[in-house]
RNA sequence: GGGUGAGUAGCUCAGUUGGUUAGAGCGCCUGCCUCACAUGCAGGAGGUCGUGGGUUCGAGUCCCGCUUCGCCCA
C-alpha cells in the first residue's frame, strides 16, 4: 500500500468551488439544440431576484439538480433554464423600506425615479441568488437565464395581454377584490389567506320602518352595517316569512332598507337574519346583484371609513367598529355579543387583514382558458407526481373565479392600456402609441396599474425559450420535460403555466409536475423569518459541504411530503461522504501497482473473478438497476437510500475487507490484479450512479482514477449492467456473511474481542462446503480466526465449543477455559425458542387447508421450504443442547 | 361544513399490484484507536404498525366506522 496524499478526512471546501468553476469554465452545463437527441427540459422556478437562498429553494433545487445531471448522463439533449422573478410587492416593499431609512417615500422619488432605485437594487442584489443556486452545485445552462422583467419576457407579457384583451378574455370592470391596506394594492383571491381568529358575533336590532317591532341580525363585522342595504332572511324560514318584502330602519343611518329573502342566508347562524353590506362581502355582493341593491362603500382603500359612513367618516375601520358598537349599546340596539371564532382573510404577503371593496380592476375572464385546462390533466396530458395532487388541481380549476391582475404597485409591467383624455378611447396596444387611435389627440394616459407578478411567471415555460419569436428552443424543448415545485403554488403558478400554455402555445407546458411539500424545522414547524427557525443553507454548505445538505435533501423523503430538517441527517450525509472518500482512498492507495486501464465490463468478465468479486459485480448491477428504477418513479429519497446502502454496507462493509488479503500479498499476483481492477471498476461506477446527487466529491475521486477524462458529469450513468448479475455468488456470498456475524456475535458474547484470534470448526452441506472452503482466508480475517476447518455435516463435533447455526452451517467455537457452560445453554435455549415458534408458525399454516389449495403455489412453497429449514435448524439446537447439558 | 394527507422503534421516516422472522438513519447499551475511515469498526436492546370492525387462506398494506394531528377550499 502506498500513501496517495489523500487528507483522511474529506474536505469539501477544498473541492466545491474549484469544481464548479471548471464545469462553468469548460461550458459543461450549457447545450444547443440537437435535434437528434431526445430533449430534457426543466424551468427554474424562478426565486425572487433580490431574495437570499432558504431551506426551501434548496430543497426544489437540489432535487431538480439531481434529476437534470441523470438525464444530461443518460444522453439527453439536456437543459436547465434558469432565471429570477421580480417579485412585484415583495422587491417594492424591500426598496421602499431601505427609503424609509434615508427619510424618503416613493412618492417623494416619483414613479420614475423610484423605478431606478429599483433597478439598481436588482442590479446589486440580483445576482446573490444566483451565486448561491451554484454553491448547491445546480447545473443549470446559465447561458439561457432570463429575468421575468428582461427585454424578451416583457414582450411576452405584452403580447399575451394585448392578446388575451382581443380576444374578450381580459376585460376593466367594477367588481368587489381584495385589498391590502398595507401592502395598498389589490389582490387575487388566492393571495388572501383565511385564518381562524377569536372574535365577537354581535346582535344588532334593526326596527321595522312601521314601527312594529325589529328584526335581529348577527355579524362579525358591525362597522359594515353603515353600508347595509338589506336585510336577507332564507326563503324558507318559518320565522321570518312573513317579513320579506317589509323594511327596517338601519341603526346609526337612519336608512330604511328591504329585507329580502335568499337560499345563501344560513338559518341555523346566528338569528337567521343576516344584514348585507354589497360593497364590503363577496358572498353579500352576489346576494346585491341578484337582487339589485344598491353598494354603498364606507371603507375606503386606506382602511379608514369613507364620507358615507357619516359621523364616523376618517375613524380607523377598528376604531370605528368600537364606535358603532358603543354607539349601538347606547341606543339600545345591541342585543348581545357572543364570543365568536372566524375565518378572517389576510395577505398572504404582510398578513394585515385584507378589505373587500368594490373597485374598477383588470380581470382575466377563466371559464374558456380552464376548460382545457381541465381537460388535459384529466386525459392524463399533464401527469402529477403524486398522483393525488391532480384532485386538488382540477378542483380549484373547476371552481375557478375571474383572475384579478391589475396591482396598484410602480414595480411590475406596466398595463399596456392608454386612456385617450379628449375621447375617452381605451387603446391597448403592443406598441407604446403616441396618438389617439379615434381622435388622433396626443393627450393619452397610461393605466398606472402592473399587472400581477404571477402574470408573467405563467408565460415561464415559453417565454424564456424566446416566444413569441418561434425558436428552436421551443420547437425542441417545448413541452419540457418535468416542473418540480412545491404544493403551496399549484393555484398560483402551475394551474397558470398550463392555461396559458395551451392558449399560447397549443401544446401543455410540461409533462409531469413533481410536487414536494414544505421543509420544516425539527419540531415540525414552518421555517419562517418571524419565528428565527430558518436554517441557512449557506451556513450548511459552509459547515458541511453542499454534497451533504443535498443527500440530507434527499434521503428519507418521499415525493409530495414536507421535510423536517434536522441537522443530524446533514452529518450523517457528511459522514457518508466522508465514508466514500476513504473508501476511494483505499482504493487508490492499492491502486499503485497496478498497470492497467480503467476495465470495461467485457473485460472485467475475462477476468478470474472470485467469489467476492462475483459477490460484488452482482449488487453494483443490482443497485444500478434499483437507483434507475426509482430515479424513473422520482422516488429520489429511495435511489439514494439504494446509493447509501450499497456503498456503506456491500461495497465498504464487507468486500473491501474481503479483497485486503489478496490486495496485501496473500495471494497471488493474478488474483491481487483481479480484485484492484474490481475494486476500481466497482467504485468508478458508483461514483457515475451517485454523481447526481453528490457532484462535487464524485467529480473529486473520479478525477484521480485511471480513467479520469474531462469531466464525470458528462459520462454515460450505469445502467443494463444485468450481465453481471450472479446469482450463484450472491447465495454463497449470502452464507459466508451470515455464518461470519453469526461467530463475530457469540465471541461478542463471550467477550473474546475481535482481536484475539480463535478456532472455528465449520459442518456444512454439500455443494456450499465447497463454496466456503474457496473463502477460507476471508473467514480468517473476517472473523478473527486462527484456524478454521471446514467438515462434512456427519463429521464429529467438538466437545467443548461454542456453537451456532447460521446458513444451515453449525458453527464450532471451541474456546478452551473460556465457555460458560451455563450462559451458552442459556444463548442456545433463546435461539432454540425463537425456532420453536417458527416451526408453529409454519406448521399451523401449512395445515390450513385454505392456504394450501388457494395460495399461489409458490407462495406455498416457499413457506414449505421455510418450516423444513426451521425443523432441520430446531433438531440441531436441540441436539446440541444436549450435548452442552452433558457437559456439565 | 366539503375535500385531502398522516398516525409504524425514544426521534425522523421507508415499507411500490396483500405473501420471509416489519426495515434504515440518528439516539441508546456493550466491546474495540484492527495498517481506508473514531465523521470509524463489531455486537446488541427496542415495535400488540392509532383504534374497532370487515374482506381474504393470509392485512402495516384493501374496505367501513371511530379517534388524534395537519393541510387545502368555503
Amino acid at each position: 500500500m502506498q500513501e496517495t496524499g489523500l487528507p483522511k478526512v474529506y474536505d469539501p471546501k477544498k473541492t466545491e468551488d474549484k469544481w464548479y468553476s471548471y464545469w462553468e469554465e469548460k461550458g459543461f452545463f450549457h447545450q444547443e439544440v440537437d435535434k437528434s437527441r431526445k430533449p430534457f427540459c426543466i424551468v427554474i422556478p424562478p426565486p425572487n431576484v433580490t431574495g437570499q437562498l432558504h431551506m426551501g429553494h434548496a430543497w426544489d433545487n437540489t432535487l431538480q439538480d439531481i434529476l437534470i445531471r441523470w438525464h444530461r448522463m443518460k444522453g439527453e439533449n439536456t437543459v436547465w433554464i434558469p432565471g429570477t422573478d421580480h417579485a412585484g410587492i415583495a422587491t417594492q416593499a424591500k426598496v421602499e423600506e431601505h427609503l424609509a431609512k434615508e427619510g424618503l417615500s416613493k412618492y417623494d422619488l416619483g414613479r420614475k425615479k423610484f423605478l431606478e432605485r429599483v433597478w439598481a437594487w436588482k442590479e446589486e442584489y440580483g445576482g446573490r441568488i444566483i451565486t448561491q443556486l451554484k454553491k448547491l452545485g445546480a447545473s443549470c445552462d446559465w447561458h439561457r437565464e432570463r429575468f421575468t422583467m428582461d427585454e424578451g419576457c416583457s414582450r411576452a407579457v405584452r403580447e399575451v395581454f394585448v392578446s388575451l384583451y382581443e380576444k374578450g378574455l381580459i376585460y376593466r370592470d367594477y367588481r368587489i377584490i381584495n385589498y391590502c391596506p398595507n401592502c395598498n394594492t389589490t389582490l387575487s383571491d388566492i393571495e388572501v389567506e383565511h385564518r381562524e381568529r377569536p372574535g365577537n358575533l354581535w346582535h344588532i336590532k334593526y326596527p321595522f320602518a312601521d314601527g312594529t317591532g325589529y328584526i335581529t341580525v348577527a355579524t362579525t363585522r358591525p362597522e359594515t352595517m353603515l353600508g347595509d342595504t338589506a336585510v336577507a332572511v332564507h326563503p324558507e324560514d318559518e320565522r321570518y316569512k312573513d317579513l320579506v318584502g317589509r323594511t327596517v330602519i338601519l341603526p346609526l343611518m337612519n336608512r330604511e332598507i328591504p329585507i329580502i329573502a335568499d337560499s345563501y342566508v344560513d338559518k341555523e347562524f346566528g338569528s337567521g337574519a343576516v344584514k348585507i353590506t354589497p360593497a364590503h362581502d363577496p358572498n353579500d355582493y352576489e346576494i346585491g346583484l341578484r337582487h339589485d341593491l344598491p353598494k354603498i362603500t364606507v371603507i375606503g382603500k386606506d382602511g379608514r371609513m369613507t364620507k358615507e359612513a357619516g359621523v364616523y367618516a376618517g375613524l380607523d375601520r377598528y376604531e370605528a367598529r368600537e364606535r358603532v358598537v358603543s354607539d349601538l349599546e347606547a341606543d339600545g340596539y345591541l342585543v348581545k355579543t357572543e364570543e365568536h371564532s372566524h375565518a378572517v382573510g389576510e395577505c398572504y404577503r404582510c398578513g394585515t387583514v385584507v378589505e373587500p371593496l368594490i373597485s374598477k380592476q383588470w380581470f382575466v375572464k377563466m371559464e374558456p382558458l380552464a376548460k382545457p385546462a381541465i381537460q388535459v390533466v384529466k386525459e392524463g396530458k399533464i401527469r402529477f407526481v403524486p398522483e393525488r395532487f391532480s384532485k386538488i388541481y382540477l378542483n380549484w380549476v373547476e371552481n375557478i373565479r375571474d383572475w384579478c391582475i391589475s396591482r396598484q404597485l410602480w414595480w411590475g409591467h406596466r398595463i399596456p392600456v392608454w386612456y385617450c383624455q379628449e375621447c375617452g378611447e381605451v387603446i391597448v396596444s403592443r406598441q407604446d402609441p403616441t396618438e389617439c387611435t379615434k381622435c388622433g389627440s396626443s393627450q393619452l394616459e397610461q393605466d398606472p396599474d402592473v399587472l400581477d407578478t404571477w402574470f408573467s411567471s405563467a408565460l415561464w415555460p415559453f417565454s424564456t425559450m424566446g416566444w413569441p419569436e418561434e425558436t428552436a428552443e421551443l420547437e425542441h424543448f417545448y413541452p419540457t420535460s418535468v416542473l418540480v415545485t412545491g404544493f403551496d403554488i399549484i393555484f398560483f403558478w402551475v394551474a397558470r403555466m398550463i392555461f396559458m400554455g395551451l392558449e399560447f402555445r397549443g401544446e401543455i407546458p410540461f409533462h409531469e409536475v413533481y410536487i414536494h411539500g414544505l421543509i420544516r424545522d425539527a419540531q415540525g414547524r414552518k421555517m419562517s423569518k418571524s419565528l428565527g427557525n430558518g436554517i441557512d443553507p449557506l451556513k450548511v454548505i459552509t459547515e458541511y459541504g453542499a454534497d451533504a445538505l443535498r443527500f440530507s435533501l434527499v434521503t428519507g423523503v418521499a415525493p409530495g411530503y414536507d421535510m423536517k430538517f434536522r441537522m443530524e441527517q446533514v452529518e450523517a450525509s457528511r459522514n457518508f461522504a466522508n465514508k466514500i472518500w476513504n473508501a476511494a482512498r483505499f482504493v487508490l492507495m492499492n491502486l499503485a501497482d497496478y498497470s492497467g486501464e480503467l476495465p470495461e465490463l467485457k473485460q472485467i468478465q475475462e477476468l478470474p473473478l472470485e467469489l467476492p468479486d462475483r459477490w460484488i459485480l452482482d449488487r453494483y448491477a443490482a443497485a444500478a438497476a434499483e437507483v434507475n428504477r426509482q430515479l424513473t418513479r422520482y422516488d429520489l429519497g429511495e435511489a439514494a437510500k439504494v446509493l447509501y446502502e450499497f456503498i456503506w454496507n456491500d461495497y465498504c462493509d464487507w468486500y473491501i475487507e474481503l479483497v485486503k488479503g489478496r490486495l496485501y500479498g496473500k495471494s497471488t499476483a493474478k488474483s491481487k490484479e483481479t480484485a484492484q481492477a474490481v475494486l476500481m471498476y466497482v467504485l468508478e461506477g458508483t461514483m457515475r450512479l451517485l454523481h447526481p446527487f453528490m457532484p462535487f466529491i464524485t467529480e473529486e475521486i473520479w478525477q484521480q482514477l485511471p480513467a479520469a477524462r474531462e469531466t464525470i458529469m458528462l459520462q454515460p450513468y450505469p445502467s443494463g449492467l444485468e450481465a453481471l448479475g450472479d446469482r450463484q455468488a450472491a447465495e454463497a456470498l449470502g452464507a459466508f456473511i451470515e455464518i461470519v456475524r453469526s461467530i463475530r456475535n457469540a465471541r461478542a458474547e463471550a467477550e473474546v474481542p475481535l482481536g484475539k484470534k480463535i478456532e472455528a470448526i465449520l459442518l456444512a452441506e454439500d455443494p456450499l462446503r465447497g463454496e466456503l472452503e474457496k473463502l477460507k482466508e476471508e473467514f480468517l480475517a473476517l472473523a478473527g480466526l486462527s484456524r478454521l476447518s471446514i467438515l462434512p455435516i456427519d463429521s464429529e463435533k467438538p466437545e467443548k465449543a461454542m456453537s451456532a447455526l447460521a446458513a444451515g452451517v453449525q458453527i464450532y467455537l471451541p474456546l478452551s477455559g473460556m465457555v460458560d457452560i451455563d450462559k451458552e445453554l442459556e444463548r442456545l435455549q433463546r435461539e432454540r425458542d425463537k425456532l420453536v415458534q417458527e416451526v408453529a408458525r409454519g406448521e399451523q399454516k401449512l395445515a390450513n387447508k385454505a392456504f394450501v389449495t388457494k395460495a399461489p403455489a409458490q407462495v406455498v412453497e416457499k413457506e414449505r421450504a421455510k418450516l423444513e429449514k426451521y425443523r432441520a435448524d430446531l433438531a440441531k439446537i436441540k441436539e446440541r443442547i444436549a450435548e452442552v447439558e452433558s457437559l456439565r
